[in-house]
DNA sequence: TATTGTTATACTCTATAACTATA
DNA sequence: TATAGTTATAGAGTATAACAATA
């Protein structure tokens, strides 16, 4: 979990003591994996920033909202839709039962899969965290306007595949 | 590390056993945290797939690439560019500085601070990677043509206030 | 007093390997 | 045999706190 003044030290506009200020030459600030880095970073943060009240991860908030549009997904599909081992879900998805906010049933139709599905504390949590969320992705995205956010998009869906 | 059958996980086209193929929704699939998650994700991956070779993470590389157009950086001035804490660069420092790859030196004008320089070997491994690093980067980028590139690296520019 | 860097430490995330249970 | 999920475990990364040296 990152503190409050890791933030301020990332956004605090740096000033080293001596002369010379080190910058980032323009053939790394150009370079497309670092500014895809540094956005996600900026995104990671501000995320966290926002969401402090709430015992809460970016990707905990999008697992949820993949819970939300389709309940009842085997703990394997969540590992494919976000990439991740199924270990790893099985680690995510636990920590979403401890906070009450997930269940787990046997599948009846395959009993060696579990379906999970959101409880009804779970939305209640989800529509508590929202407005941080969106008020974070505000922030993210302050810079674009309508349209740039669009091309971006785009351009990401297309560097994806998607 | 992510090995071999993670690459291969994550890539191969998933068709679950059972009829209802899980989807996700359009709401997710175009929210730009999303999608910036997502590329980020790829892009690690594809350098993690590209550089198995050689003993190096992205960030790793990042920061030899830092050092070539900028020698002599501090410890503080390091954490300043790439937005993280001062005791997770000690902690890079050492790593690259066990592999050989770079010395920290006292600075005479201020013998609080360590300059940090890469070594000959530094330059030689950073040469020995730099085509795998760039391979990986292509296969991130191949889905875009050369203004689509100018394109996402405007956005992101604009996006990280730089 | 403030800053640079280190050390000790702890927590989170992520993966491997070995396992159980189902199909 | 193959797949879904769990557990035990280990490693990487990242932070906090306390400290030493220097400004």
């Amino acid at each position: 979990m990152i503190l409050d003044c890791c933030i301020v030290h990332y956004y605090r506009l740096a000033t080293p003591e001596h002369a010379v200020q080190p910058r980032i030459p323009t053939s790394i600030r150009r370079h497309l994996p670092y500014l895809l880095a540094r956005a996600y970073q900026r995104q990671q943060r501000l995320f966290e920033a926002h969401t402090r009240d709430f015992d809460i991860t970016g990707r905990d908030y999008g697992l949820l909202l993949m819970l939300e549009s389709n309940p009842g997904l085997w703990q394997s599909e969540i590992a494919d839709l976000m990439g991740l081992d199924r270990t790893t879900v099985t680690y995510l998805v636990d920590g979403l039962q401890k906070r009450g906010w997930v269940a787990r049933e046997p599948d009846p139709a395959d009993r060696r899969a579990h379906v999970v599905t959101m409880t009804a504390d779970g939305r209640t949590a989800l529509e508590s965290i929202r407005p941080a969320a969106a008020a974070a992705i505000d922030e993210v995205l302050a810079p674009l306007d309508e349209t740039e956010r669009d091309q971006l998009r785009a351009l990401l869906t297309r560097l994806l595949g998607h």
